[in-house]
DNA sequence: AACCCGGGGTC
DNA sequence: GACCCAGGGTT
């Protein structure tokens, strides 16, 4: 299968110019310090569908809060959610420590380097465990991502969609060709480089590339349509009423959302779907569903929240409580000091509105 | 295989 | 707006 496409590939000669161009190019990155497994897997974790500058903060924020596996066993799950807010896809926060836990409890806080073992924990699919593997233990298995399937995809001019799951696997079979057995750390790391700052999405730099005279895409002049990739949907709107309930004591009631689905045991102000009640009939369908009396006021905001499948349109009003209460029933909702906020961690369509109240 | 799951940057 | 990013889990 693979034969095919590389037979008249010069692997080594490939091998060597991306090897020797890596040396001399390689960026300067936080995770690169040392080949700390921990530091190495939540950098993976961290990076999944996340720009390096957007990351590096977090990074450094992250391991000083959490310094070792036992650290962040330890940890609160809100402190680390806490320690996530604003870096999107919480579920890899989540993961993360679920998996750092097992860690700790069956083997005995030393991270496996096995495959098969890395493969089952938690939030390590098939990417991660091979970035790990390679980068921390220097053992000759592919990481397969968007970059790599870009690169590839344009070195050896291959038109298979990359948003399909079989095409990723051919993409693992190419790579188990072609990476160095020598440093496989730094071939895998050497692509992803130059990925990101040659070969890009749009616009490559085919005249800076180190493989230029191996692209077979720049040969064809193809480079720019590949790699061919289906089209995602468009996300699809929903419309909120979101409340910021307020009393006479400068004290404001948040929602802690379900601890599955969307944006799973973060907080937030209480929404209510419009496309189940008119706005007309909120505060009696929220005294229904909360059992608690509130006046809905004046429109503070609309905020529009795009995320990768719906796009949140959120209608801000404020509300009170009608009675001065001090207690709420519901399990779901809190009363807290205003200046209390900043301890939970808010989405950042939230963080909008936290800002408005400020 | 299709869908769910965030947020930010770029053009 | 469209597209992309060091993807994984669930169904």
């Amino acid at each position: 299968m693979t034969d095919q496409i590389l037979q008249d590939f010069n692997i080594s000669g490939f091998q060597k110019a991306l090897l020797h161009w890596y040396d001399q190019n390689k960026r300067d990155l936080p995770w690169r310090e040392n080949q700390d497994p921990y530091r190495i897997w939540v950098s993976e974790i961290m990076l999944q569908q996340t720009k390096v500058d957007t990351v590096i903060p977090y990074f450094h924020h992250f391991l000083e809060k959490f310094p070792t596996v036992q650290d962040l066993a330890a940890a609160e799950e809100q402190e680390v959610l806490k320690a996530w807010e604003g870096l999107g896809y919480y579920s890899r926060a989540r993961n993360l420590q679920h998996a750092v836990r097992e860690v700790v409890t069956e083997y005995n806080g030393e991270i496996p380097s096995t495959p098969k073992e890395l493969g089952s924990l938690k939030g390590v699919g098939p990417y991660t465990k091979g970035a790990i593997l390679s980068i921390a233990f220097n053992k000759p298995e592919p990481a397969v991502d968007g970059n790599v399937m870009r690169v590839f995809s344009r070195l050896l001019h291959i038109e298979d969609d990359i948003a399909q799951a079989r095409t990723k696997k051919l993409f693992e079979e190419y790579t188990r060709e072609l990476i160095s057995s020598d440093d496989p750390s730094s071939f895998n790391q050497a692509i992803m480089d130059l990925g990101a700052t040659i070969c890009t999405p749009k616009a490559p730099t085919c005249m800076l590339c180190p493989l230029h005279e191996y692209c077979r895409a720049f040969a064809d002049g193809v480079q720019e349509k590949l790699p061919i990739k289906q089209k995602a949907k468009k996300p699809k709107p929903v419309p909120y009423v979101t409340l910021v309930i307020k009393n006479r004591h400068d004290q404001v009631i948040i929602e802690k959302r379900s601890n599955q689905g969307l944006l799973a045991n973060l907080w937030q102000f209480p929404m209510i779907p419009l496309t189940e009640v008119s706005i007309d009939h909120i505060e009696n369908w929220f005294r229904s569903e909360y059992g608690l009396k509130v006046n809905m006021n004046a429109k503070m905001d609309q905020i529009k929240h795009t995320f990768s499948h719906l796009v949140w349109h959120l209608e801000v009003h404020e509300a009170e409580l009608v009675e001065d209460q001090t207690v709420v029933s519901d399990e779901r909702l809190k009363l807290i000091n205003k200046s209390d906020i900043s301890q939970y961690p808010f989405p950042v369509s939230h963080q909008k509105i936290i800002k408005l109240i400020k």
